[in-house]
DNA sequence: TTTCATAGACCGTCGGTCGGTCTATGGTAT
DNA sequence: ATACCATAGACCGACCGACGGTCTATGAAA
């Protein structure tokens, strides 16, 4: 094959991008490295000048998704917002069920959660929780100091906590939308009443009062439910679904 | 080779505990399938005949292991012990960390949380918690009857709550455990620490009175880190290290 | 001329399949 | 009661394609 040479940085990051693609549109243990090279028409010698082994592209992914997450919300952390409205829009910034792009959320969401890509949400998590953890324990201080907040213990531990059990609710929700038996009204009844749990339990742990944490209106739940299941009957026939499948 | 017939229960059986030696000792990815088939002395074709897939052997192996922890369990819940008194033995007897056999838990630790192990260690937690809430909705219930607890939200959804947040405590500590960087002083240090905010947050949940949640006395602790660390250095060159190394 | 990005043939191992064999069992004929 | 035989299903192991990863040769750029 005739020899293309480019800057490597470029060429790592083709193939972090091609990776990326193809790990959230038919997961990662079912994407070969050969399905990677073949795509972008390189050698195998290729892919592992740049990389050690499967699992080092899979760290070195999640290092740069992570990444961008924390300048996204590096933002907030440093405005002049009050704590608890910092803390809000984190939340909401964070979150991996936001509908900013439902179609590629849904693929996502469809594709996250099978059992071959435990490893990559684990990790994600994980990296999330720690780049996170400063972030939250500087809004946690700076709530003490405004007394909206009272917390007692290390805010280092708490943020941990929150963003464990914010994960938590997380993968909760997204579960809630993957289950088969659901209307758009149960399904937005029970992700309004896990949300009441969780925010409920946030304030509890951060003792301010009841009400300061909103990470949703009602309405938007139903919207976003509303534009989710639109979402899903669409993806029978079209491109998401020629996407999704074309692992199998 | 000889042809061995065994009764269908019996062969099963064998390749469940089998599998769960290997899985425990090197790894769910790590242990083939030839492994285990070799370790029995039977073909290919017989380990097919009684699961479907490798997956198909890993669920099967996990709903084994989480009824047995519920058969554990569930004499707990149906004793006339009190709410709390129930609450902290739950968590003493459910947590990963207890120290009833140093060795096993210490092989345990070093393979279950490495990266290949996710799925396993995801789908325990999952099954657990799914198994585990309704035992524990019925002691928040009668906590509430009880008046120690005060909760005003779904008692299931709660439970499911405390079981997520109590799973990220004992994932939290075996971490903690693992890291290289420890003295058996700051080890038990920070493992206390964790376990306070954990005890608070719990206690901040099901609305108790402070102390009322305790998991573990400061004693107890100490004295398990000490076996801990007993058992480590022990572990270098002895059957332990010769098992957790055969996989490399 | 040196350096290193690139190529692609090659390797061992893995999960899984398949055609077929052996054996325990229970109904049936004697 | 005993001998027979058909059937079910436990068991075998050669085989397969795909995978992650290695290695050496080679071409382009500096």
């Amino acid at each position: 094959m005739t020899r293309e040479v480019k800057k490597p940085e470029i060429r790592k990051n083709e193939i972090l991008a091609t990776a990326q693609r193809f790990f959230f549109d038919k997961g990662f243990e079912s994407t070969s490295i050969q399905d990677i090279i073949d795509e972008l028409g390189i050698a195998k010698g290729t892919f592992y000048h740049y990389f050690n082994s499967k699992t080092d592209l899979l760290d070195q992914l999640i290092n740069s998704i992570t990444d961008e997450m924390y300048s996204v919300l590096i933002p907030i952390v440093e405005s002049d917002m009050t704590a608890i409205d910092k803390f809000n829009t984190m939340f909401r910034e964070g979150s991996a069920f936001k509908m900013t792009n439902p179609e590629v959320f849904i693929i996502m969401l469809k594709v996250l959660f099978t059992d071959e890509n435990t490893i990559l949400r684990s990790k994600i998590y994980r990296k999330m929780v720690e780049k996170l953890t400063p972030m939250y324990a500087e809004i946690i201080k700076q709530g003490n100091e405004e007394g909206v907040f009272h917390v007692s213990m290390s805010p280092d531990d708490i943020a941990e906590l929150l963003l464990q059990v914010g994960a938590n609710l997380n993968e909760t929700i997204c579960r809630l939308m993957l289950r088969k038996d659901m209307t758009p009204k149960l399904l937005s009844h029970l992700i309004q009443t896990k949300i009441a749990v969780y925010q409920d339990t946030m304030e509890n742990i951060l003792h301010t009062p009841h009400g300061s944490i909103k990470f949703l209106q009602q309405g938007n739940t139903e919207d976003m439910v509303k534009i989710y299941f639109q979402q899903l009957t669409n993806a029978h026939s079209t491109d998401t679904d020629r996407l999704y499948q074309r692992g199998y």
